[in-house]
DNA sequence: CGCTTGTCTTGACGTTCGTCGAATCAGACG
DNA sequence: CGTCTGATTCGACGAACGTCAAGACAAGCG
């Protein structure tokens, strides 16, 4: 809960400018290490993943909680916890419209962590 | 040459070609993610992304336990079980030398994940 | 204003995770 | 062959996670 309340990060997140070189480029500091890992973390459930790709590649680029719930076998309650992960990790952004709230991607980290994985291709390819 | 083989995992992590369309393009499936997630929560540790990165950038590409175990402030077998993790989801490869075990990094599931990652450029949107 | 619908929060429970200490296994060297 | 060094496995413990049921909150509508 104090991920929005922390005060300027190391590494900035939201930054369209990538962050840091590839993890197989350069060994990643502590501090950044400590940013990051939280995004992937939030990543490692499949319930999550699928969520994040929902929203991700949803129409318009948001997705409303009313299409994302009946995907899974999942109570609303867990739906809205694991969206609530997502959110406190910077990687969507919910907004309330009307009856409905609505999630968005954030492009910006999703770059970042992309970036971080980047490795040079295999055979120059 | 498709990759719709039944006998092996729905995606292959080991490949070479790209598993899927990046998450913001296309939803990713359930199978998909159940198989992706592991990998992402394996990064989602602060130790192991840094040894992930230590061993990924490392000279000739593979780096000893002796030299990843001083580098933080945690007990041998912690960093062992870091690895054991790491190497479980896929990412490392461990093989002993004589005294000492090495780990290599698997540049072909960090293409996997910084692909399904990947996201078009903000001119595009 | 009160009802209905839809979402979020709270509290609880079982499971998994991160960490350590002690014991065990694998080679190297005298 | 015995011992030493290095890495892993085992057993245990507290903390965090994933899940649900029940309740609270917000917005629209009769």
């Amino acid at each position: 809960m104090s991920k929005q309340g922390a005060s300027l990060p190391v590494v900035d997140l939201t930054a369209d400018t990538p962050c840091c070189p590839p993890l197989a480029q350069r060994r990643v500091p502590a501090e950044t290490a400590a940013v990051l890992a939280p995004a992937f973390k939030a990543l490692g459930d499949p319930v999550r993943l699928q969520l994040m790709s929902m929203i991700a590649s949803a129409d318009g680029g948001e997705a409303c909680v009313c299409d994302l719930t009946p995907a899974f076998d999942l109570t609303g309650p867990t739906i809205s916890h694991h969206l609530k992960t997502l959110r406190e990790a910077g990687l969507v952004d919910a907004e309330r419209r009307g009856t409905w709230v609505y999630y968005r991607a954030r492009p910006a980290i999703l770059r970042q962590l992309a970036g971080l994985l980047a490795v040079e291709p295999p055979a120059t390819a």
